[in-house]
DNA sequence: TTATTAAAGTACCAATCGGTATTAAATTAA
DNA sequence: TTAATTTAATACCGATTGGTACTTTAATAA
């Protein structure tokens, strides 16, 4: 059996609650009297379990996207229906994640690449990994329509992934910015139209 | 004459040189200390010229859209070019500034955007604000090309105009992203896709 | 000169910042 | 019971936070 007093908080609920508040209020804007707030450790706790402030948010935002990032990226992957169609979805479940009252606006990747600025530790460097990693698997769905012949052998899969991406990243910011769901389902639409012939 | 100890710093320049520290490193990120360092001003000076650290950040955000952002906007009401052509410049025009060295990365209006939360004082209202204008400027701008027969009839002004702006918003996070001139070149012809016909 | 005006500059405020040393409590193994 | 182990909890650290009171300096008007 495990020796010792037993935690009050299992460390994986504890980075649950602090995703959220970093996701809301930003690294600058989260303090650890917030963190100790929201998770309900003690702060010595919270450095005995999980590091410093830039460690917790490190291990905050790999659950995130863990949680949530890969997730629909792989839904989009295993799809059965028309590329178009496939990538609808796909941009229709990033904004239905906005309008989810239970989260907080925007999304916590976007804003991570957004607060990170050069010298700034490695928020940057986190950022970009997991962002380029939902790039390759876009790029792995437009290579595969490719040869399946579901999309025209004169489409770049590359550049279509790039601007899917890309879409993915804007939602969230127009979600920021207060549209409307009407008018993003108008903009997914029109997003949409890149692939009018696939 | 006007009485009194001159003024060490002008105004204007003192807010400029706070834009940019503001930019670099957003409203939490940055110390008054900073702001002292970046324009010269002692902090009293500050208080007395532009009001407290909210205030400061207002007036810099709008002195950054008013010689910004309406500008490029502006420019493409002004373009002569096929709609297409007038408005890859424009995408073009928002990329040049993002890879321009001597200022930092990203937008400062999409910095606000994405910082903002509801309840964080006015960062919120004042992103939407300028936004909203832009996306009007654009709004416009497809209005005048559908009426004058430079885009097909069936074409939807609004949407597109709300598609471009939000490609607008999403070069500054691609260019934070740390995506190549090569990539985002191509990003921005894929986006023209839309206007394929046009 | 001498007021008057306005800004610069210094020094300070309480509160909060990230981070830690230390003690108290709760569990298991012996 | 006692020792060992692990976490909780309190209290504290120096540094920095946003903001201000007060003094000094530099200009003009009388």
């Amino acid at each position: 059996m495990v020796r010792g007093r037993p935690r009050k908080i299992e460390p994986d609920a504890a980075l649950k609650s602090a995703m959220i508040v970093f996701w809301q209020k930003g690294f600058d804007g989260t303090s650890m009297a917030d963190l100790v707030k929201a998770t309900g450790m003690a702060k010595p706790g919270l450095y005995a379990t999980f590091g410093d402030k830039q460690e917790i948010y490190s291990k905050a935002l790999e659950q995130y996207v863990k949680d949530r990032g890969f997730h629909i990226a792989k839904k989009l992957m295993a799809s059965e229906k028309s590329t178009r169609d496939a990538v609808r979805d796909f941009l229709q479940d990033i904004a239905i994640n906005m309008f989810d009252q239970s989260t907080p606006n925007g999304c916590f990747l976007v804003n991570t690449i957004v607060e990170s600025e050069a010298g700034y530790f490695h928020l940057e460097v986190l950022g970009r990994k997991y962002n380029d990693k939902r790039r390759e698997i876009l790029s792995h769905f437009f290579q595969n329509a490719k040869t399946a012949g579901k999309i025209s052998a004169t489409s770049d899969p590359e550049a279509l992934a790039e601007f899917y991406m890309a879409q993915a990243l804007t939602i969230p910011v127009l979600d920021k910015a207060g549209i409307s769901q009407k008018s993003m389902d108008r903009f997914i639409e029109t997003a949409l139209m890149v692939l009018r012939d696939e």
